[in-house]
DNA sequence: TTAATAAAATGACATATATCATACAATATT
DNA sequence: AATATTGTATGATATATGTCATTTTATTAA
């Protein structure tokens, strides 16, 4: 566990949207509202249906953003990591619609309403950054809403890993499914969870991955790009 | 038809986010840069994958945003009418992932990239509220998402007439679904026109819609909302 | 008005996916 | 180390939804 930053100045979140475009004024005023908050793997960050205070954002660690639907089944509609942004839908009293849980330990940054609201009004940047943060969510999500809807179980289970790969291991080198249980990446493509260990088991014998005491690797991610491709979707 | 407006002072359509939130100055400014343009019916307004230049803001009129999937099967992802945004996703020389279509003969008012990122810069208030509509639009997104990956057919044609009676009726005076064929509804809903007709059918059967020349209008609309209100969604 | 064309509704059938049950593996507990 | 507990995998079956064919209704053209 890396030590908690709560001074901006000190943080090393080099992803944060605060750090890239605020000037350093509002840095300062940040700071001495910003609350640092600690949650331990499995716990809420923010709850379905709660009044949205302001803006969480994650300094170390992941997290699923997700909504409920009947029989308390879970959709997962998002990943997010260090740098990511949690909260913020729906300004003005409004309720927060989906809920967040930490998949890892993870420390996490608010700031409330008021005080974002005067930051953006004073730092353009900053507010265009964000607006840009959540239009390419959006892009994502409308592009989710049509794999959903269109894809088969194998489609959904290559895509979902395909987006854990891109949102977890952006470098590259290594492609390994990290923090996510069976579960929860069902949770994600929508499927459930016997029907992901069938698919998973497929594409193992066809060495497009392999799994280790239930840890997923994707060995062959080009093949598993080939069967999304009919949906051009751009990893 | 109503007449083309191509100064913002003459143009009446209220809801528009620039009207709304840019100063005067920045209004004339956006006037001498913004085309005026005229969409028939069935016309795209953007095509899938082609570059982004700027944003396009409905003046008059009503378009379904769309992604194509395999077998050339369509995903409308979201309806737009007058006040509505089209483009802008992924900034600095991206493609729009998506495209438009107008469903009714439209005028759309287009500004260019560069034009935009200035007014952004000096108007906060613009780039603060079109950053609320980009996060609205995700929330409903997100939502969109749970729906899609768990509803069965009638809760999905329940959740698109409500989505559309939404987005097309705000004053809920009327609740008839307009300028929407049985193939658009299917693909806004996510299944096939078969499926759409024998939903309706049944919807008509229990007196929730009424079906005149295949004009759709709901009449009790509360029952059609107690369908989806397993997933809570909030019309 | 009638014929031609297109759109919508219905029917019969095939199939993909969910559900339920069971077996196996891995981690945690004493 | 042995047992309990949780997580994962596989099998058998049911069911919802998609597909294809046909009929009915609506719209357009002659």
């Amino acid at each position: 566990m890396r030590k908690i930053f709560t001074k901006c100045t000190e943080c090393r979140t080099a992803s944060c949207l605060i750090k890239q475009n605020a000037n350093a004024v509002w840095i300062k005023q940040l700071e001495e509202h910003n609350q640092m908050a600690f949650y331990k793997e499995g716990q809420h960050i923010v709850y379905e249906n709660n009044p949205v205070m302001g803006l969480y954002f994650i300094q170390e660690g992941k997290a699923k953003i997700y909504s409920t639907g009947i029989n308390n089944k879970m959709q997962v509609v998002r990943l997010a990591k260090a740098g990511g942004i949690i909260g913020h839908r729906g300004y003005g009293g409004d309720l927060y619609p989906v809920g967040a849980i930490a998949i890892e330990d993870s420390t996490v940054c608010f700031i409330d309403n008021e005080t974002m609201y005067n930051a953006f009004m004073e730092n353009p940047k900053l507010t265009f950054n964000l607006m840009m943060y959540y239009s390419k969510e959006l892009r994502n999500s409308e592009a989710r809403i049509k794999n959903i809807a269109q894809m088969n179980v194998k489609e959904k289970v290559a895509d979902a890993l395909l987006y854990v790969d891109d949102v977890f291991n952006p470098t590259g080198n290594t492609h390994k499914i990290i923090s996510l249980t069976r579960k929860d990446l069902s949770d994600l493509a929508g499927i459930n969870p016997e029907q992901l260990s069938r698919i998973l088991s497929e594409l193992k014998m066809e060495k497009l991955i392999t799994i280790v005491s239930s840890e997923i690797n994707i060995v062959d991610i080009d093949k598993l790009k080939s069967i999304v491709s009919p949906f051009n979707r751009t990893y």
